[in-house]
DNA sequence: GTACGGCCCTGTTAGC
DNA sequence: TGCTAACAGGGCCGTA
């Protein structure tokens, strides 16, 4: 499930391989979620940003293809032609290369990711890209300002941060991860300024784990290579429900919260 | 505008 | 052993 960590990984092995190289042919399955990726043909690739979970890829006529990985989503290079008989391919990009053609293939099992074409910058058709608050370390998200855009709902911690409103690249693992760190309860509706401020160290923090650590693998996620992730030995929170908590030994508890698995220590983390 | 529920998807796992 | 149901969950959309 790539949330930021993962992304990011993925972009910064995808970024030397695509610049700079023009997309000769692409081709998708047939899905609106998909069949994008072809209007990109003739173009040439300029760079390869993130912003939340998207990827964002530049062309030389000012547009962008963005790519969400969704659950499952994963790209892979083939020397040959795209692998048609792979049921999960999505999409696919045939690129010129300084040792000949080469392709990108955007493989999906369960096609929760998705395509689009856009002017660079327009992402009013991506409404959680559109609306996606400031990116972690971005200088402007002080203690104070993560506080105040809390504050204007009443919804769930947790659910808020899932929103990509607060802060952008935050899912449901790293959710966990910066909840437990800071001791704040996923269910709190409400924090104070010093406590707003405890979570979003402890959110980039655990981030910086997850990027420094390649990302985690607990199932689909793999890079460029096909490598994986090692953050997963990492994780303090998330999937430890039943376990004892690392911090005082008090059984970890799940549960549901907007539909999302949460894992959080009663003594710890008080509502 | 905000909140909330339901849906999209398919491989894996648990339960019978 | 084989079948069925539950589960995983980010983003989007319709409804209240």
């Amino acid at each position: 499930m790539p949330e930021l960590p993962e992304v990011e990984t993925i972009r910064r092995q995808l970024a030397p391989r695509l610049t700079q190289r023009e997309v000769i042919d692409a081709g998708s399955f047939a899905s609106q979620k998909f069949s994008p990726a072809i209007e990109v043909i003739g173009t040439t690739i300029e760079g390869v940003e993130r912003r939340a979970k998207y990827l964002i890829i530049s062309t030389d006529d000012d547009r962008e293809l963005v790519v969400h990985l969704g659950m499952t989503g994963r790209f892979q290079f083939s020397s040959t032609g795209p692998d048609l008989a792979n049921p999960h391919l999505r999409a696919w990009w045939r690129l010129t290369g300084p040792d000949g053609p080469e392709t990108l293939e955007f493989v999906d099992t369960r096609r929760f990711g998705r395509i689009r074409v856009v002017a660079a910058g327009d992402y009013r058709s991506i409404p959680t890209l559109h609306q996606a608050g400031p990116e972690p370390w971005d200088p402007a998200l002080t203690a104070k300002a993560f506080h105040r855009s809390l504050s204007r709902s009443r919804r769930a911690i947790k659910t808020q941060l899932l929103s990509q409103r607060p802060i952008a690249g935050v899912g449901n693992i790293y959710a966990d991860e910066g909840l437990w760190d800071a001791r704040v309860n996923p269910r709190a509706t409400r924090l104070g300024l010093d406590r707003a401020g405890r979570l979003l160290v402890a959110l980039r923090a655990a981030l910086e784990r997850g990027v420094n650590a390649g990302g985690t693998t607990l199932r689909d996620y793999r890079g460029l290579d096909g490598s994986v992730g090692s953050n997963q030995e990492e994780l303090r929170a998330y999937g430890r429900g039943g376990e004892p908590c690392l911090r005082c030994g008090t059984e970890m508890r799940s549960g549901q919260v907007d539909a999302r698995s949460t894992t959080w220590c009663p003594a710890c983390q008080r509502y």
